[in-house]
RNA sequence: GUGGGUGUAGCUCAAAUGGUCAGAGUGCCGGGUUGUGGCCCCGGAGGCUGAGGGUUCAAGUCCCUUCACUCACCCCA
């Protein structure tokens, strides 16, 4: 009979993957508290309404990526591809701004997109995800961006890209939009396939167009720094401004335009070479006027989204022979010693010391060989022998030397041992 | 969704133009004389060569289908 695989795309986190995740996990929870972000829990499955309203009709992701079922031929549900609409459609429907101004909430999680896997993209995927509600001010945007810095950076990853840009507010964006649509509509030939289609969907992607033609098209095309408002233009000089206090290094990057509809004003994305073409490790910005899109307050939100594969695949492997194994291995001849070698087994687990044995009744030799296998610090040797003499030998792997030890002290030994 | 590449033991990989080609290393298990690990030596288990069809006297080796992985496009985390 054939075994059942995992869905195409959908990945199984094996050990000792597993512990690098949890030190990820751990990081975040660490450093995200020090900031004020306490942690939220949201469904998987939400209103496919949600979705449509809060990332926006026209983009790829409601369009062709999320999915979507009707539940039991009643209701739209879909498994959720971002966090950022979940996340707000628990604030509001707590009415968590009704009870305080700011709300800092983070939360960690899988995210459904039904795309073409690749290295960096799987269909399900993690994300770490943390919004700020409430404040417009800048030195929220900075704070957030501080933060991921520094969360990088506790994790090693000094060597990463920082892009920001402004998309401007709802007063000056539309009158760029047109001026984009009318440059590039006279010239709708010269552009690629892509970008004709782009034209008609979302201008602003134009600018990140890969084809060298079009490149140098874009380069001509107006550029939003000019339309900008002045409120807007403040807004992000007071960014910069904050992130130069703290020597944060970032590249100003005009052509950096987001996939969600819902963007305002400051957006960043953290980049790296070696993820290949899914090079984006995390992508955030500033959300003005999502939370009252979704039928909230008209309370502005800054976030980011980290993915969690990509960033996990760049730090190394955190090497098995450096992680140590168990404090103790029993290694015990006969079935009274094998008894008893049981029983001080799970005893000494209980005090939380991780002691391994073997049941199989194998060969001493074969047992030690376990022993260092596994990288144990310790070996009980207990044997008939000492059963009779009511004691057992105690040898230290590293030192290759042995003591003999009364069985009566030895938990009280062990424990020691284990500090 | 589109286009290219790959798929042989747990892992990393070998098997000229189809004909003892089903292998090596590593890992795993056991042994190298009485109850002691690491190095060394010896032995063993483990693969219907991703799956399903087809061509052929004969197929990991050719063809088709399918699945998975992979790279790029699209898009994004």
């Amino acid at each position: 009979m054939e075994i059942i695989t995992a869905v195409r795309g959908f990945k199984d986190i094996i050990p000792p993957e597993t512990d690098k995740w949890r030190h990820i996990e751990e990081t975040a929870y660490r450093v995200f508290g020090a900031f004020g972000f306490r942690e939220i829990r949201v469904p998987l499955l939400e209103k496919t309404e949600l979705f449509c309203r809060g990332i926006g009709e026209t983009t790829d992701i409601v369009e062709k990526e999320m999915y979507t079922f009707f539940d039991r031929g009643e209701e739209s549900l879909t498994l959720r591809p971002e966090a950022t609409a979940s996340v707000i459609r628990a604030y509001l429907e707590h009415t968590i701004h009704a009870a305080e101004t700011v709300t800092r909430l983070f939360t960690i999680g899988p995210m459904f997109r039904r795309e073409r896997p690749q290295k960096g993209r799987y269909r399900q995927f993690h994300q770490i995800d943390a919004e700020i509600l409430g404040p417009d001010d800048p030195r929220t945007d900075a704070e957030l961006i501080l933060m991921l810095i520094h969360f990088l950076d506790k994790l090693g990853l000094a060597k990463l890209n920082l892009e920001i840009n402004s998309l401007g507010c709802a007063k000056c964006r539309p009158a760029f939009r047109e001026a984009i649509v009318s440059f590039l509509g006279g010239r709708v030939e010269e552009l690629c396939g892509d970008c004709q289609r782009r034209l008609g969907t979302n201008p602003l992607r134009v600018f990140d167009c890969k084809v060298d033609k079009c490149g140098e098209i874009i380069s001509r095309a107006p550029r939003l720094m000019d339309f900008i408002c002045q409120d807007c233009r403040d807004h992000f000089e007071k960014v910069q401004g904050c992130l130069s206090l703290f020597e944060v290094p970032y590249r100003l990057n005009a052509k950096m335009v987001r996939g969600l509809d819902y963007y305002t004003r400051t957006t960043f994305e953290v980049t790296t070479e070696f993820l290949g073409a899914q090079n984006a490790v995390v992508g955030g910005g500033r959300y003005d006027h999502l939370v009252r899109d979704l039928g909230g307050p008209d309370i502005p939100g800054i976030g980011f989204a980290i993915g969690f594969e990509r960033l996990a695949s760049l730090i190394p492997d955190r090497d098995q022979d450096v992680s140590r194994g168990p404090l103790l291995f029993i290694a015990a001849l006969g079935e009274k010693a094998g008894e008893r070698a049981f029983m001080l087994c799970n005893r000494l687990r209980m005090k939380g010391i991780h002691v391994e044995m073997d049941y199989a009744g194998r060969s001493l030799k074969s047992q030690m060989k376990r022993a260092d296998r596994l990288k144990c610090a310790y070996a009980l040797i207990l044997g008939e022998r000492e059963i009779e003499e009511n004691s057992a030998l105690l040898r230290n792997m590293h030192e290759s030397a042995q003591e003999e030890v009364c069985l009566d002290d030895l938990e009280e030994i062990i424990k020691k041992l284990a500090r």
